[in-house]
DNA sequence: GCCAACGTTGGC
DNA sequence: GCCAACGTTGGC
């Protein structure tokens, strides 16, 4: 799952109260499918940062609530509103996650690209932009040995 | 800040 | 249902 360190980091995780925080403002519908669909109780995530110096893997969350509506959608007043979301018929879902642990390091997207055993994980594909995706366990255990 | 890639919207 | 226009993402 990916976030901007500036607006939600693995930091900004960290330190919330509990460790958990809802993944809120995803508005597409290949991510929102997944975690209405797939993200079950106690899967593992990984935390990317996005848009920053060194977008890469830092961390890993853990699912502790599947999917259900956004209701940051129905919320005239938040960025994330959505007038063709209501209550009744919520088209956006969100899951929350729970923070696991912090990488010793950051492993790079500079990294990862050009690594073979990688090769069909979604993140490397040209002109990627989905905010969520898949990761087999092959490719998890492979990236975890990089650590 | 640039720009390629992609998703969405809406006219027809 | 096509596709141009537009907005957004995200690496660089």
């Amino acid at each position: 799952m990916k976030s901007e360190p500036d607006t939600f980091g693995i930091d900004d995780l960290y330190n919330k109260p509990t460790q958990t925080e809802h993944w809120d403002g995803v508005r597409n519908y290949q991510a929102r499918n997944m975690m209405r669909d797939d993200m079950k109780l106690g899967d593992q995530v990984f935390f990317y940062h996005s848009n920053c110096a060194d977008p890469g893997i830092v961390g890993i969350m853990e699912i502790v609530k599947e999917g259900y509506p956004d209701f940051l959608a129905f919320d005239p007043e938040d960025k994330h509103f959505d007038p063709k979301s209501d209550p009744e018929n919520p088209r956006w879902m969100m899951v929350d996650v729970k923070y696991v642990r912090t990488l010793v390091r950051t492993i790079s997207l500079k990294e990862l690209r050009p690594l073979e055993e990688l090769e069909g994980l979604e993140l490397v594909k040209r002109g990627n932009r989905l905010s969520i995706m898949p990761v087999s366990k092959d490719q998890w255990d492979f990236i975890l040995s990089l650590e």
